[in-house]
DNA sequence: TATGAATGAGGTTTCATTCAT
DNA sequence: CATGAATGAAACCTCATTCAT
C-alpha cells in the first residue's frame, strides 16, 4: 500500500538503517551498560544538542565513569548513530495508518499525516539534532538524504498512483510534489506543533487540506475524467 | 501591495533588524576594520559552520590580530548578528517582484516565489548557519520568531485577500496556511536547490504550483459568484 | 580557659573552617595529588603573591598538567581557601600556652603572645597574602571578619574576667581593647619580626609589657582594693 | 615640638616625598589633563584597588585616550607615585594639633591622634593600596618604610621626653614602643573606623586611653620624685 | 569491564603598549 | 599633544581521550 505522507517515519527519516555501531554488546552487564549510555546520551543531547553536549555528561548521566563511554563508543558521532538506530524502533511502529475500511484517498492521507506527526511530536528535538549534525558532519547529512529518498519515493508512488486513476493532477512531477510537500509537512510539524504548540488535529488537518488541495484530489467517484464530459473540460481541482 | 510567499525575504526572516552590533566605530579605518571582520566572519561561518569556526579564523581572515575582534564584538554571537545584519540588505532589495502589469495572482505568486528563492540561494548557506544557532541559542531563536511572525503575517494578508476577492478557498485560515506554504517553500530551497542542485525555474514552477492549488486559486475572470459563465470552465493558474 | 592574645591563632583568623574547597577526592592518587596542589600552590603564593601568581606555576609547581589544577579547584581563590585552611592545621597546636603553675597574668599574656608570635612567624607570608586578597575579593573580606570576631571574642572575655577579678582597668570596654590590643601584636609582628627581624623574644616582652600596662594590671595579691588600705594607694601595676 | 601620634600624617607614611613622577608638565592644557589624571588614577585605585585596575579605566575616567596616558607616566606604579603625592598635601595639614595651652600630656595624644584619625579617614582606602603594593612593589615597600622610620622617630622622641620629664614608664624602649604604639592606631583605625563604621570620638578615647595607660603616664605634677606631693592627690586618667 | 585521574592541545579573552593620523 | 585602533603575548579554561589500577 502507498502511503502519502510520512506515514511511519519521522522527518524524511524512513529507516534509520545504520551501520556504524552494530557491535553487539558481549556480555549481559555490557548490554545494559550500553544501552543506558544510549539513554543518557539521547537525554543529554536533547537537552544541549548535540555539539554543546560534552561526553563527560552522557556518562555522568548514565551513572558510569567517563572512560567507560570509549569501551562502547568511539566518539559523540557513534552514541548519536546508536541514539538514532534505538529511535528508529519506536518510530517505525507509531500506530500504522490502518485506515480500515476506507477508499477515501483524503482518509488516507489524512491517516497517514497524523500518524507522521504524532511520531514526529515524540521525537522532535532528535530530528533537529539529526539536522544539526547532518549540516555538519557529511556522513549523518549522506544518512539523512538516503533516508529522505527511500521516504520521498514511497509518497511519490502514492501520487503517481492517484494521477493513474485519474484523482490528482496529473501536470505534477510526483517525486517533486512528494518532496515539497513532505518537506511542508515536517515544516510544520517543528514549526506549529513545537514551537507554537498548536494541537495535533489542528495540525492534521492543515496539512492534509493542503496537500489534498496541492493534488487537485478528487474524491473517488469523480475519478478518471469521463469522455463524454471532456467537452466540459472541467478538470476541477479538489 | 500585498506579497505573497516571503517575496523579498530569505526564509522565515523578513527584518534582521538587530541591536546588538549597533556601535559605529567612531573613525574610518574603524569601520574598515570592523567591515572587514563581518565579511571574514561570513565567510568563516559559511565555510566551517558557527560552531566549527574559531574566533582565530575570522581576525586571520580579516588579516588582524586576534585581540582586534574584540574591539569590535564580543563574541561570536554578537559577529554572528552583524552578518545576519549585513545580509538582510542584501536580502531586502533582490528585485522587487514589480510584476509590472499583471494582476493574475499566479503571476505575483511565481514572482514572489522566484524573487525568494533567488536571494535564499545566495544566503541559503547563512540561513542553515541561523537554524542551527537558532536550536543552541535562545537569542536567535526569537530573533528567527520574531521575524517568521512578520512574514507569515504578510503572507497571510495576501491570502486573506484573495479570498475576499473569491479566489482562493475560504475555508483555509490564512495565517496557518501562509505558515504551512512558506514554510514547504523555504524547505524546497533548501533541500531541492541547495542539497540537489535543481535549478531554480524548475523550483519556482513547482512550488508556485502546488501554492495556487493549495489555495484553489482560480483566475481573476472567475472571481466570486461565477454563476452565469460556470459553463466556461476558464481554469488558467498562472 | 581563656586566652588573651591570640594564643593559638594568627592574626585574627582563629579558625579557618572554609566549606568551599572540601570535595575531599575519592582515590588515594587524587588525594595526593590534591595536596600536592596545595602545598605547591602556598609555595607559589608566598613567592609571587596570590595575585601575582599563575595557575600554570602552581600546577608545574606540583609537577602535574594544568588542566589537573582544574580537577581539584575552580580558580586560584579556591587553592587559598585550601591552603588556609591547611595552614590552620599548623596554627592550631603551636604549643598551646599551657602556662603550668602559674597564675600570673602576665606569664600568661607573655606565653599566649609568644604562641601567637611563633605561629605568626611561621605564617607571616600568607597572613600578608590573605590581607591582600581581602581587600580585593568580599569573600576572603568576610572570611577575616568573621574569623576575627571569633578571636576577638576570646580576648575580650580574658580582659572582662580580669577586670573582675579587679585585675585590669575596669573603664575599659573589653571588646575594644581586644581589637586594638591585638591589632597592635599583629601589626607589630609583621612590622617588627617579618620586616626588621627584631628577634622573638625582644618582640614579646615588648608587646607583653604594653598590653600589661594598657590593661592596668595587678598583681593577683593586689586584687581588689581592700578598702581599709585605701589610703595607702599603692597602685603598682604588674 | 613632639607629636605622639602621627599628627599629621597618615598611617606611617610622614612624608611622600616622592621622586619618580616629577616631571612638571610643560603646557597648561597639559597640566589639565595629567591633572585629570591623577584624580582619576586615585578614583580608580580606590574603586578597582591598584592590582584591579587597568590603565584603560584610568583615561576612561579622566576622559581621554588610553594612549594619552602615556605621555605622562610610565606605567601604573608612577600614576601611583604621583597620587600618593598629591594625597600628602591633603595630609599633611589636617588640621595640625595646636593643643594650645594645654600641658596636660593626655590632651596633646588625644590632640594627635584626632588629627592622625581624622586624616585617616580620608585616606583610608589609599592606604590600604599602599599597603597592598608594598607587599609586591619593593619600590614601595621602602617607600613605606622610610617613612615609616621618620614617623616613629617623631613619636619615639617625644615618648623619650615624657620619660626623661618623669611622667612615664622608664623601662620602655621609646622607639620599640613607638612603633607599636601607632601600629595600634592604623589598625584600629582601618579595623574600627573603616570596617566597622566606629565613630572618630569613641575610636580616639579607645586608643588614647590605651596609649597612655601603656606608656603609664602620669599627670605633669605627679612628675619626678613626687617627694613634697601636690596633696592635691594625682588624678589616674585609667 | 569499570574507573576516574591525568593529560595537554586548543580555543578564548584580556590589556599594556605602540603608532599612524 | 591627543587619539583610539591595532597588536600580540600571556593567562585562562575546557574537554576529549588515554591509561594505570
Amino acid at each position: 500500500m502507498s502511503k502519502p505522507s510520512g506515514t511511519d517515519q519521522v522527518d524524511d527519516h524512513p529507516a534509520f538503517v545504520d551501520a556504524s555501531s552494530l557491535k553487539e554488546p558481549p556480555t549481559a552487564k555490557g548490554a545494559r551498560t550500553r544501552a543506558a549510555l544510549v539513554t543518557a546520551a539521547r537525554t543529554v543531547f536533547e537537552r544541549d544538542g548535540f555539539l554543546g553536549s560534552r561526553i563527560t555528561d552522557i556518562s555522568a548521566e548514565a551513572d558510569c565513569a567517563s572512560g567507560t563511554f570509549y569501551t562502547y563508543f568511539s566518539g559523540k558521532e557513534e552514541v548519536l548513530a546508536a541514539v538514532l538506530e534505538a529511535a528508529q524502533d519506536d518510530m517505525l511502529h507509531p500506530g500504522l495508518p490502518h485506515v480500515n475500511g476506507t477508499d477515501d484517498p483524503r482518509e488516507v492521507i489524512a491517516a497517514s499525516n497524523r500518524a507522521y506527526l504524532t511520531a514526529y511530536l515524540r521525537n522532535a528535538r532528535l530530528m533537529e539534532i539529526l539536522y544539526q549534525v547532518a549540516s555538519i558532519d557529511p556522513a549523518f547529512q549522506e544518512l539523512r538524504r538516503r533516508r529522505a529518498a527511500k521516504f520521498n519515493e514511497r509518497n511519490s508512488r502514492h501520487i503517481a498512483e492517484l494521477q493513474e486513476r485519474g484523482l490528482a493532477d496529473p501536470t505534477l512531477d510526483p517525486l517533486m510534489a512528494a518532496k515539497a510537500l513532505s518537506g511542508m509537512v515536517s515544516r510544520v510539524a517543528m514549526e506549529l506543533m513545537v514551537y507554537e504548540d498548536v494541537d495535533i488535529d489542528t495540525t492534521v488537518d492543515l496539512v492534509t487540506t493542503l496537500w489534498v488541495n496541492a493534488l487537485k484530489l478528487k474524491a473517488p467517484e469523480e475519478a478518471r475524467p469521463p469522455s463524454k464530459r471532456a467537452g466540459r473540460g472541467g478538470r476541477r481541482r479538489s
